[in-house]
DNA sequence: CTGTTAGCGCGTTCAT
DNA sequence: ATGAACGCGCTAACAG
C-alpha cells in the first residue's frame, strides 16, 4: 500500500538488517545501545509507523476488542450505554487496547449479527451491551477455542458469559425504602418493555421489597412502553385518569420519570406534594428538572471499565467459568420526592 | 492463532487448491458453480470465518475507519457526538465498514493523538468530530500518500480537511427572527466555552443578525463555560441579578438553556411571560421540559452520514480539495418563546 | 476454470 | 549482538 514507510527501508539506511531494526523497535534491551538509537532516530526521521496488519498476522492476536451496542430506530442512544462506552474506551486506552464499535438494530443479538464480526476476525474480544438473547454461534468455539464474550449490562451467565451489571434489586429496594420512610403507602410502577430483563428485575425487586413491607396491595402497574419519555408522558395520562391515585410513582428509567414529570405538572398537579416521583439511571439533566428527580445512579462508566479489566483476565486465564460482577448504585435523593 | 480454521483446511477437505478455495468465497462468479458449492458447504460445516489481519496484509487496506470523539473530564459525552455517532456507524456498515472508536482527552487533537492511532495502522481514513485544531503529522504524508481526514462538526478547511458541518449561521438567524417576530427587542444571549469556534460562530451570527434588525445595542452577553447544565445556572445566575433584564434569551447549546430555564424558575420568573429562552442542539429532552424548549435542531446523525461517504468520495478520487458540506438545521418552536 | 508461484510486512526461530 | 531464513493466512499474478 502506497509509499509507507517499512523496516526495511529504515533497515537500507542503517545497514542494519531488517530483523534486527525490528528488534531494535519492539525488544529495545536486546540490542545494543548503540544501534537502538540510531534505529529510533531513522525511524523517527522517516516517519515510520509500523504496518498492524502484518503484525496482528504473526502475533495471531489484535488487541482490540469490540463494543456492540443495541439501538432503536429513530430512538436516540441511551446516555447510559454512551457512559458505558466511555469507561470501555478509557480502560482499553490504559491497557493500549483499540475500541471496535458496531451499533446493531435490535436489542436481541442474534447468531446472525455474531458471525458479521466475527467474519473479520479483527477482535481479541467482544463486550455485549444490554444484549437481551445470545445464541453463541459455531464459530466461537472453533476447537474448543473460544472468543471471548462478556455481557455488560445484562446477566447473561445463564448462557454461559461473564457479565457485568448493576445491583438492580439494591436500586430499586432503597428507592422503595426511601418513599416509605417519606411516609408514602400507595405506589405505582411506571414500567418500560415487558420483555426487557431490566423492566423484569426491576418490577421484581420493587414488588418483593414492598411485600417485604407490607405494603404490595396498593402497587399500580402503569405501561410505559419504551425506555423514553414519550412513554413517560403515555403513563401519566393513565394515572391522571386513576379514580385513587397512589402518592408515589417509581420509574423503571430516568427517562420515563422524566416524561411523567412533564406531564402531571401539565396537569396541575404539585410535584411531590400530589404525586412524588423517583426514577432510575443518574442521567445528568435529572438534577435540573424543576423539581429535581430523585433517582438512583448507574455505575455506568465503571460497569465498562471492569468489563475491559474481566476481559484481560479472561485472556489471562484468571477467569474460566461465567463470573458475575454487580456493582453498586447511589441513590441520589432530590426534591421530586 | 489457536486451532481456528483456515482456507488450508478447507482446501485438504475438499481436495481443490487454496487458491480456488479464496476464490469461490470472494470471487464466486470466477469458479463453477460445482466447487462454489462445494466450497461454500465445506467452509459453512468447518465454521470458516477468514483472517482479517491476512486478508489486510495483502490488500493494503483494513476497510476501517477511525472516530476520534472528545471528551471532558468529568462530563458525559454530549448527545450530539452519540448521534453524529450513530450516524458514521449506520452508513458505515450499509458500505461494509467497521468503525474504529478513540476517545481522547482534549479538544484539540494534537499531532501525538495523530501518532497515537496511525501507530497502529489499521484505518484507512479518520473522522476527527469538533476537533478545534489540527496538527497534521509526519506520518500523513510519507510520500504524497495521506491518509484522509475529515472534520466532523467543526469547519477545519483552512487546516486543508474536508469538513462537514451544521449551518449553524443560518440556525441561530433563525431563532433571532423568531424571537424578534414574538415582538422581543431586548436579548441576551448565554455563551458557551469562548475558545471553541461554536461559540464563535453562534454569537458572531447572533450578533450579525441582530445588527441587520437594528436590535444589536440591547445585547447582554453572559458568560455560561463550559457546554453543560451547571453553566445554564450559572448565566441565569448572572442573569436574574441584572437591574434591567433582557426578555429573550439566546443559548448557545440546549444544556445551557435547560440550565438557565431550571435556575429562573427557581428564582420564580414565568417563562415565556417574564424570559422567552431558546436553545440548539436538538436534543430529546428540549420537548419534555415546562415549558418545552424552543430550539434548532442539528442534523446530526446526518452529518455522520454524509462524513462518511465523502470518506468514500476521497478514496475513488472524487474529492480532491478540502472541501465543505454544510446541512441545514431546522428549527423547532415550542412554548419557551 | 483451476493449479502454481510469489509475496504482503513483520517477528521469531536458528545460526553466527 | 546481529544476520539469514522461515512462516503467519491470504490474494493476485501467471500458466496451463
Amino acid at each position: 500500500m502506497n509509499g509507507r514507510v517499512k523496516l526495511s527501508d529504515i533497515s537500507k539506511k542503517t545497514g542494519l538488517n531488517v530483523s534486527t531494526v525490528s528488534r531494535a523497535l519492539s525488544n529495545p534491551e536486546r540490542v545494543s545501545e548503540e544501534t537502538r538509537l540510531l534505529v529510533q532516530e531513522v525511524a523517527a526521521q522517516l516517519g515510520y509507523v509500523g504496518n498492524a496488519a502484518a503484525r496482528n498476522l504473526i502475533l495471531g492476536k489484535t488487541d482490540t476488542i469490540m463494543v456492540l451496542i443495541p439501538t432503536f430506530p429513530g430512538q436516540p442512544i441511551s446516555p447510559v450505554f454512551t457512559e458505558v462506552l466511555r469507561g470501555i474506551c478509557e480502560e482499553a486506552e490504559s491497557h493500549g487496547l483499540s475500541v471496535m464499535l458496531q451499533q446493531n438494530l435490535s436489542q436481541a443479538v442474534s447468531s446472525d449479527d455474531a458471525t458479521k464480526f466475527l467474519r473479520t476476525g479483527t477482535v481479541d474480544g467482544v463486550l455485549l451491551l444490554a444484549a437481551e438473547k445470545w445464541t453463541s454461534h459455531h464459530a466461537f468455539r472453533p476447537k474448543e477455542h473460544v472468543l471471548p464474550v462478556i455481557s455488560v449490562l445484562n446477566d447473561l451467565t445463564s448462557y454461559g458469559l461473564v457479565s457485568v451489571v448493576a445491583e438492580e434489586k439494591q436500586a430499586f429496594s432503597e428507592i422503595v425504602d426511601h418513599l416509605a420512610a417519606r411516609g408514602h403507602r400507595h405506589f405505582a410502577f411506571v414500567s418500560g418493555p415487558r420483555e426487557t430483563i431490566h423492566e423484569q428485575i426491576r418490577f421484581q425487586a420493587t414488588t418483593s421489597h414492598l411485600k417485604r413491607l407490607g405494603l404490595l396491595a396498593d402497587l399500580v402497574r402503569l405501561e410505559g412502553g419504551p425506555f423514553d419519555l414519550q412513554s413517560g408522558k403515555r403513563a401519566a395520562q393513565a394515572f391522571l385518569k386513576l379514580r385513587t391515585r397512589p402518592t408515589a410513582v417509581i420509574c423503571c428509567s430516568d427517562s420515563l420519570a422524566f416524561g411523567f414529570l412533564h406531564e402531571v405538572q401539565n396537569a396541575g398537579l404539585k410535584v411531590p406534594a400530589d404525586v412524588a416521583i423517583a426514577g432510575y439511571d443518574g442521567l445528568d439533566y435529572t438534577a435540573f428538572t424543576t423539581p429535581a428527580l430523585t433517582t438512583s445512579s448507574q455505575p455506568s462508566s465503571e460497569m465498562g471499565c471492569v468489563a475491559v479489566r474481566m476481559l484481560g483476565d479472561i485472556w489471562n486465564k484468571k477467569i474460566l467459568n461465567p463470573t458475575l460482577a454487580a456493582l453498586a448504585p447511589s441513590l441520589l435523593v432530590r426534591q421530586s420526592t
